[in-house]
Formats: C-alpha cells, structure tokens, sequence
DNA sequence: GCGGGTTTTCGAACGCGTTCAACTCCTCCC
DNA sequence: GGGAGGAGTTGAACGCGTTCGAAAACCCGC
C-alpha cells in the first residue's frame, strides 16, 4: 500500500498534469462550452475514461484554473501592495489586479462562475471544497488590512477580513455579468466601492454605529464562518460527507496549494 | 400574418399551458435534474420537439415557475403586512413569507437558481428579460417601506427599495447553499438581518453616516439601475443579439403577468 | 370543396457529459 | 519468474438536452 498519496507515482501524477493543462488549454482557446471532454482526452492522447479517472466531472478540471488564477493574483496584488498605507487604495488594488488576472479568461470565466453559483458544485465559493481556497483569500484581506495605516479597534478588525471577502465576492459576481470593454464598469465599481469600504471602516468607531459593528460582527460568526462557538452545539451534527468522488479514488493530489 | 400574439389561438395557448403544467408537476415531484424533456412529453401526451416549439430550453419552461411563485409570494405577504408598522417586522415578513412559499420546491428551486446566475441566462436577475419581475419585487419592498411607521429623509428613502431587494437576493443566495431542515439557518438569518436593515435605516440620518449614504446611493444608482444617461452610448453595439429563440418563434405570451 | 401558406406536431438523430465492465500494466512478495 | 492484486487505461454504451427536416393540421380567400 505505502504512503504513495504524497505525489502519486511518477507517471500518474504526469498523466494528471497532462490532462489538466491539454483542458486549460482548451478552456482558453474554446471557451468552457467549447471544449468537450473528448476534444481534452483526444489531444492529451487518452482516452475519456481515463480523464475521468483523474477529475470526478469537467467542473473539477477547472478548478485547477482556479488555483491557477487565484496563485497569480495573490502574487500580483502582493507586489502593487507594497509601500501602500491607505485602506481604499489597498482594497483598490486587490480588487483591480484580480481584474487584471481575470481579463484573459473573461469568457470562460463567466461560464466557470455560473457553475461556482450551483449549491451543489463543488467550486461554489461556500462549499467544504473550496474551505482552503476561502481560507486563502480571506487570508489575503487581512494581509490587505494589516498593511493599512488605519487604526481600528479589534472587534471591526476581526470582521474586516472577512466582510472584505464577501465585498470581493460581490465585485465577481457583478464582472460576470458585466459586459462592458475591458470591464470598465467592474473596475469603476471596485474603484468606488473600494472608497466606500475604506469609509465604512473609518466610521466604524463613532458610538451610533458601534451596535451595528457587533451585529454584524454576530452575523458573519454564525452564518459565514459557521463553526459554532463551543456552547452553541450544531444541531445537525449527522450530515453524510458528501462523496466529492464515488466510484473510485483520486490518486494524486491536488496540483497546487 | 395578423396580430395573433395576444393570446395566440386557443388551441395553441391550450398546448402551451398543458405542456408547462405538466413540466411544473414533474418538477415538483422530481426536482430539476431529475425531470426530463422526454418525461414532460410523455406525460404531456406530446412529442419533445412540440415541447420545444413552445420552450426554446428547459431552463424557460422554469420561468413558469417562478412567475408563479412571485406572485404567490406577493399575495401572502401582502397579507400579512397588514396592521404591520414595525420597518424591522415589515422586512421580517417579506423574507420569511418568501422563504415559506418556496419551501415545497427547495431542492428544485435551488437548482433554479443556479441557473440564474449564470450571466448569460434570461433567468438572471440581473437580465433585461427579468426587468419586469425586477421591477416588480423592487416595488414590493417600496411598499414594504411606505408602509412603516419608521421616518426618514427622502435620500435614503430613495435608495433603501434597491437596498431591501438586494438584501434578498442575499437571503435567497444564502438559502439557495442551506441545508439545514426547513432552512432554519436561512430563517434565522433573514431574522436576524431584519433586524439590522431596520438598525441601518434608523442611524442613517446622523451627521457621520450621512455621506456613506449619499455614496451608497450614486453607486447604486450608477451601477444597478444603469440605464446608461444618453450622452454614453453602448460601446459596443455590434455583439450579435443572442437570439433567444433561434428557430422560430414563441408564439403564446408569457404565461404570466 | 380547393389550393396556398402558415402554424403546429412529430420523432429520429446529434453531440454532449458520464459510466462501466473489461483489459493491460506495474509492483512487490514468495 | 510467477502470480496476485491494485493502479491505470480503454472505448462502447447510456441518457440527457436539443435540433431538424418533414409531415400533418389548420386557416382563409376563392
């Protein structure tokens, strides 16, 4: 049996990274409609079967697209994040590079977030999943918040990051639908919105508003991030796992991350 | 030729109405995936090609379902809003009411609603084709608002209808992904953010909110509403029109409305 | 009734994502 | 080196949404 999860067999794992690039490349070329998972397994010189032997359905091969975009972005905003103090022009940035990344795929990507928008697939951003891709990019917004200037207090900055998130999420979901040239109205919208969320920060600690901090601070607790507090048992404690892959078992890992 | 698009013949009309009935039932008792087009036909007593004479997709026959549901929604909590003065409550019932109806068609609906967020899909909320059902639920939370004993300014009065809706395609995202029985977590939530819409409403009229409102409301005027002012033109006028029924056309008028 | 055009209906066929039983290949122990 | 058993691979087959050419039904002026 032996520990042969860490990278696979040498030839499995290339077989793996041989499909999954032949996909992305296609993905590219035809868009996600475009591309049959024939077309992938015939250029990658295999057959069907086989590719669904590696990946459980088409949408797991694009996640792999995902990891991708989401690598490149965090480098990307990294590097325009240094020597930026200001809130809005740090959220700014995030926002606009992950525009930037994200232009070059713009059509497929569409495809790809209305699939993410399925409760049931596995790409949607909610979805146990994509926990450590979540987990990353929440990360990447409090990196965005630590590198601020701006003072505030420890209740509204253990609700940043992830209020931050969900802000992303929303400038996404908008971006998909947008078809303006070059996105040009997403990255209006993520230029002012960012203005917004630096304001919104600011104002956070006058006393009218510090309620509302709390409860949102309550909310995003219970309905986001879900792990309940020890004390608050969940009450459907018995879930069945979801099988991500019924009949038979990926071998290799994932390929990044 | 004639202007036989009121209500097409009768026995056209008669067809259409019997073919999405049917389709509805089957949905209902099989979910979305698990309804076919040739199940629809069967039951229908007709042929999937004549299905498809009057349903340019299986996604369009849904439409049917969610006009349906709109309207039974409407009714109900119109109902209940009666004798209703608390803005916190007022918002309270529009959500749960809207949670109740669609309870029976959950896991359906659900997958409806994944198909609605595709960009693409004239099931999005967001598409010229939902304009009307858009326009209609805005208005519903107008009411929601007149009605209210709470006062404020004529600023935030103007922007809170768009806020509310989007608020509950939050909810209804939020519910789309719950899985608890009943969609208790989606309840509590909708309570819960009741709550605080009412909280957000009261505050917004002191001096240091202020502005955020003023902000909050050109965003949403630039970016949701966006008919764009005449003085910028599309820029790009030339994409090819999406033919929505490329074969020929619908000849009956939607069903509801 | 009759001929024409239009509307409505049909069902075989297409291409797709996906599944499965069968096969080959590899590895490792005796 | 033999063979047992898992890992890797195959391609035909399934059921699906959808399309299409053609036929039937219908309508209406003659």
């Amino acid at each position: 049996m032996r520990e042969t999860v860490r990278a696979g067999t040498a030839k499995s794992e290339q077989t793996r990274a041989l499909i999954l690039e032949t996909a992305l490349g296609l993905f590219r070329e035809r868009g996600y409609d475009g591309t049959t998972m024939r077309a992938i397994a015939q250029r990658a010189g295999v057959s069907v079967g086989n590719a669904y032997y590696y990946f459980a359905s088409k949408e797991h091969l694009v996640q792999g697209f995902y990891d991708r975009m989401t690598e490149e972005h965090r480098a990307l905003a990294v590097e325009q994040l240094a020597d930026v103090a200001d809130l809005g022009e740090r959220v700014r940035i995030v926002l606009t590079t992950w525009l930037d990344i994200a232009e070059p795929y713009r059509e497929f990507a569409a495809t790809f977030f209305k699939n993410a928008a399925d409760p049931s697939s596995p790409l949607s951003p909610f979805s146990a999943e994509s926990k450590a891709a979540r987990d990353t990019a929440i990360e990447m917004h409090r990196y965005v918040l630590t590198g601020s200037k701006l003072r505030y207090d420890a209740e509204i900055e253990r609700l940043l990051p992830e209020l931050l998130w969900l802000h992303q999420l929303g400038i996404v979901l908008y971006w998909a639908h947008d078809k303006s040239p070059h996105a040009e109205r997403s990255r209006r919208l993520a230029e002012r919105t960012a203005g917004v969320v630096a304001k919104v920060a600011r104002i956070s600690k006058y006393k009218v508003v510090r309620p509302l901090v709390r409860e949102a601070d309550s909310l995003l607790r219970e309905f986001l991030i879900s792990e309940p507090d020890p004390g608050s048992p969940p009450p459907e404690p018995a879930r069945p796992p979801e099988p991500e892959h019924p009949r038979r078992p990926v071998h290799g890992p994932a390929s990044s991350g």
